[in-house]
DNA sequence: TAGATTGTTAATCGATTAACAATC
DNA sequence: TAGATTGTTAATCGATTAACAATC
């Protein structure tokens, strides 16, 4: 498995294939073509065709691809065969939507405990994960297996929170609060920043009403 | 205001230059090089005068940029001048992260209401925002003049509820559903796809392992 | 005026699309 | 074999970076 200097982009659009194909194979569909793909991901042919060649001839011709192949296979180059141990920092709404989210499990991301700084969640669980202090986090880290941090948590603590994760060896943080981690770069951050997110419908709305 | 054609990659970008300009105003900042700011930002400074060149020469040759007239200029860009009446579909701990979080709020999004089809949340309040039963969701929109509606709901119902909302004359859906809407092209979408990011950090976490 | 830094053009780089030979 | 569709190279398009004249 030698891929190396794949393009972001491709990157951000393999869990859409995934998500495609997915859907196919549970409508039952065996085969299909980069053609009827494209007709239903609305982007093209080639594209697909190219993106999926970075990782190695999956299809064949004449025939097109199949479904379900294809669908393990983007699993695997996402990771997705693998199990994941994840921890969420911040057990308030959004902590909580992403421990409730059932999904995530069945991609092999095991939410395994919550970490909080108010007192009075201490104790409590959410759908069965434990939430417990945040001054526990780092005796937590040393005695369990926690490969993702998830950390929904406002900006002001998460420079620092982000700092001990990766004292305690965390290679990978889901980072929700509304700012740049600057981290050892073999630490691998990916941001959702839904303020930005909100700012471009926006921009959207703004830029259309022009025209 | 003439902008046209700007590219997505540009408009990725404006939230963050926002929020980096808003940053160095707090700090009483008030003047800033585009050398210096690609220093914090970690991009080329001849990104972000390229980047600001799509709208307008908002600098000055031999001083830079003037913190605050750059920040209001770009929140101008992005619709923050403007009030945003927004409606959350779906009360669950997603939706209620969203409705809580008062950050929206400061930058002119002020969500009014929401919705959900357990009726046992009917005539609850989320920081004082009601939630109604979804089936009054088309009459409240013909009464109230609502712009942009958020969608923390799960995947199953997102299509029709879309449907009715664009219906109704919504122009603006903020996507949390793990699917795509395919709405007629004056409907702006943004799509906040969790699974995916999450997949994308997993994506990272494999790659790495290989090197 | 001298120094600094923008605005903008030109050069480079990367990503997407088109085309078609290979082959199932 | 004929038809279909991939894998892959070449062409196009767009985005980023470099360079520098304009100018504050």
């Amino acid at each position: 498995m030698g891929e190396k200097g794949i393009s972001k982009a491709v990157i951000k659009r393999l869990p859409r294939y995934y998500r495609y194909l997915g859907e196919l194979k549970d409508s039952g569909v065996e085969r299909i073509s980069s053609g009827e793909l494209s007709k239903r991901m609305q982007v093209t042919a080639s594209q697909i065709r190219q993106d999926l060649n970075n990782f190695g001839g999956f299809g064949q011709q004449g025939y097109g691809y199949n479904v379900n192949f294809l669908y393990e296979e983007i699993g695997k180059i996402l990771g997705l065969d693998k199990r994941h141990n994840m921890i969420i920092i911040g057990a308030g709404n959004l902590g909580q939507a992403l421990a409730n989210y059932g999904n995530f499990e069945s991609r092999g991301f095991i939410t395994k405990a919550m970490f909080d700084q108010k007192k009075e969640l201490r104790g409590t669980t959410v759908r069965g994960i434990p939430v417990y202090d945040i001054s526990q986090l780092e005796s937590y880290l040393k005695e369990n297996d926690i490969q993702i941090a998830a950390m929904a948590i406002p900006k002001a603590g998460a420079v620092q929170v982000a700092q001990t994760l990766v004292s305690c060896g965390i290679k990978a943080i889901w980072n929700f609060a509304h700012t740049d981690l600057n981290l050892p770069k073999d630490v691998m951050v990916e941001n959702v920043h839904l303020s930005e997110s909100l700012m471009r419908l926006s921009y959207k709305i703004n830029s259309c009403k022009l025209k």
